[in-house]
DNA sequence: ATTCGTGCAAAGGGTTTGCATTGTT
DNA sequence: AACAATGCAAACCCTTTGCACGAAT
């Protein structure tokens, strides 16, 4: 059977999830891991990150091109604002969602994770001129 | 101001998102440019894509590690389902959405989108073995 | 003793970007 | 004529992976 082993490592990457607030990437949870287990590998934090996630301990907030960020799964129902320009994420209490219509899923479809993110522009990048093209 | 030139790139990229139900990537969506337009480049889809999600004429459906999915945006509000082994994306119809408390929101957030997501397995998917890890 | 997990470093893949050129406005 | 948009290809960055070694069971 799966034999999930309970290594320094894993414990490391876990408690630095548990105790953080903010929503980081794998870069960073390294650095903070590294300063308990200043061995650790950045593969190894990925590697723990995504059985993490498998087992729905954590979950992840991802958009493109960007570093996936982690956020540690609370018995809080909460969700996530997420802005365009600067990448902050903003955690948001939300209880309706159960409510939502999974009847419209496709049959047999089994829900791992429900996300609700709103994205847009937070207050401080509105008046943020466009990071625009090839011109500058 | 703001010139965003009509060129024949732009309404060619426009025209393949209008006309496909699937959730294609980039790499798909060039493929397809390319036999009205067989000289567009990758990257020239990538700029127009970011334009046209910008613009809100698309939406992006986004995974750690694979390609970004495009989804043109009609007039219905739909979201989706996404299969974490396999990629399928499906479309789930929800109206529901906008009664979310947005109020719960971060003062001044701006939204340009809300992305309601279920991710977990497709029927197809929830017999197959995991792809674990390093040991196969 | 077994075998899963780790560290290392290289490879992989998606996306972005600089620059000269093209083509819209 | 002006300058945004394109094509090309290299660069970037995040993430994954192969392998030999180390460690948990």
């Amino acid at each position: 059977m799966t034999m999930v082993r309970n290594t320094r490592q894993r414990q490391a990457v876990l408690e630095v999830l548990r105790t953080t607030r903010t929503h980081p990437d794998a870069a960073w949870i390294h650095q903070a891991v590294r300063q308990a287990l200043p061995s650790i590998s950045l593969g190894t934090v990925y590697r723990t990150l995504d059985a993490l996630v498998r087992d729905g301990v954590a979950v992840t907030i991802e958009r493109a091109g960007q570093a996936t960020r982690y956020d540690f799964r609370r018995d809080d129902h909460h969700h996530h604002a997420v802005c365009r320009r600067c990448g902050a994420i903003f955690d948001i209490e939300v209880r309706d969602v159960p409510q939502l219509p999974r009847s419209a899923l496709p049959g047999g479809f089994q829900v791992a994770d429900v996300r609700l993110e709103f994205h847009g522009f937070c207050l401080a990048c509105q008046d943020k001129p466009e990071p625009s093209g090839p011109g500058g």
